[in-house]
DNA sequence: ATTCTTGTGTGATTTAAGTTACAATCTTTA
DNA sequence: TAAAGATTGTAACTTAAATCACACAAGAAT
């Protein structure tokens, strides 16, 4: 495996290419290379936050539990892109507002506490890219809002199919409930009312997207 | 009126105390004091952002707007605090995901963008100012999330009445629906069954609390 | 091969919330 | 003061979604 000091793994971060040679020093340094595999619990809502994170490989999935035990998806982190909840944590010094899972092993960059806040200071290649990183959540965090109160189910469902991007979706009904904040029972329903009108095709663990025009049209209103 | 390059307003944002005389000086010469009445609005969802706003006196309301003319409170900017969806804009170099009306008559600092930008570089009062309120909001739009999506309206109003702090609440049902994200008749047969209940007193236009205690306890069902 | 576990299908029922449709007040303005 | 506009009250209805209660099927494990 690669070593962080040979920082070979800043070519994963373009907006990195033009680092200062200081920050370089300091990154090189202070920053670990970690791994985890699916399922280990990266942090948990109202626990503190020690290091920034920057993700080489795999995926995970931030997201907000309800009282009663169920869940709500906020977002993803993949290969490429950093854990802004963590930012948030590391500037404003606060816990952290959700709960994070591995969905797909993953290998990190992680940037100590401090020395993430002096390269704040130092790096101005850095700042920029912690902060762009920054803006896009809050615009994400709205849309999400606008979804949860003011669409329907199956719109709502509609989306999640076409936002995964494949034609073929390997989920099962309760993994897409959790991310949608509802019961699997009532995706369960509408998969199959999709189904019937010959929009997916079920199958145990995966859904296939057959018609994206249609599916389109239903996430809309 | 004070003007702006006396930099006496910046009193009223205590965490700029320590600001550095550098980024005193930008903002003496870049920064400018606007006031706007009642109704005006700020920016409109879609619109572009060119410029940092802090609050010094008056209130403005955040909201988002749903396809079919329903609306949802996002947050308010009062006096001391800044507009963070502005700062997402001008960080992101995006459009606006939201809209925005003033409540009370307003007196705000503007900062250009550019200027702005200089001082997320140079400064880093200026930067760690502009990041905790940037965490703030992130934070709290995840418990509006988690509000919208797992708990019932007559939770929600309660807490929306509880939240106001006062014991009188000057609101139509309309306007508090449209904090909610609901309709005006929902929030009318909640009230009522609080009267009913005597945890509230209803009047044209305004409500008074009565029974902090039970309204608190139905804004955790 | 047969348990066990996990995932799916579905009906029945309940409930919260949105919608429609007015009537009745209260306030402001002409 | 009369008319217009804004605000509230409420009944009746519809609907989306949650909940309950299973049956059943597909894999995995023993």
């Amino acid at each position: 495996m690669q070593h962080a000091s040979t920082l070979e793994w800043l070519t994963a971060f373009p907006p990195l290419n033009a680092l200062e040679a200081s920050a370089r020093e300091l990154l090189a340094k202070h920053s670990k290379i970690v791994e985890a595999p699916i399922g280990t619990v990266g942090y948990r809502e109202g626990g503190a936050c020690g290091a920034y994170v920057m993700r080489l490989a795999g995926q995970s999935r931030v997201y907000k539990m309800s009282a009663s035990g169920r869940e709500i998806l906020l977002y993803r982190v993949g290969a490429g892109e950093t854990c802004v909840i963590t930012t948030t944590c590391l500037l404003g010094n606060s816990n952290y507002p959700a709960s994070t899972i591995v969905e797909e092993a993953i290998t990190d960059v992680i940037i100590p506490s401090n020395a993430f806040n002096q390269l704040m200071i130092d790096s101005k290649v850095f700042r920029t890219f912690v902060m762009t990183n920054y803006g896009a959540l809050i615009s994400d965090l709205i849309v999400l809002l606008d979804e949860v109160a003011f669409h329907s189910l199956d719109a709502r469902l509609a989306k999640l199919l076409l936002d995964a991007g494949d034609k073929e979706i390997n989920r099962t009904h309760q993994q897409i409930a959790d991310e949608l904040g509802t019961a699997r029972e009532v995706v369960s329903r509408q998969l199959k009312r999709f189904e019937q009108k010959g929009w997916v095709a079920l199958g145990r663990g995966h859904v296939e997207v057959n018609d994206k025009a249609a599916l389109s049209k239903a996430a809309q209103a």
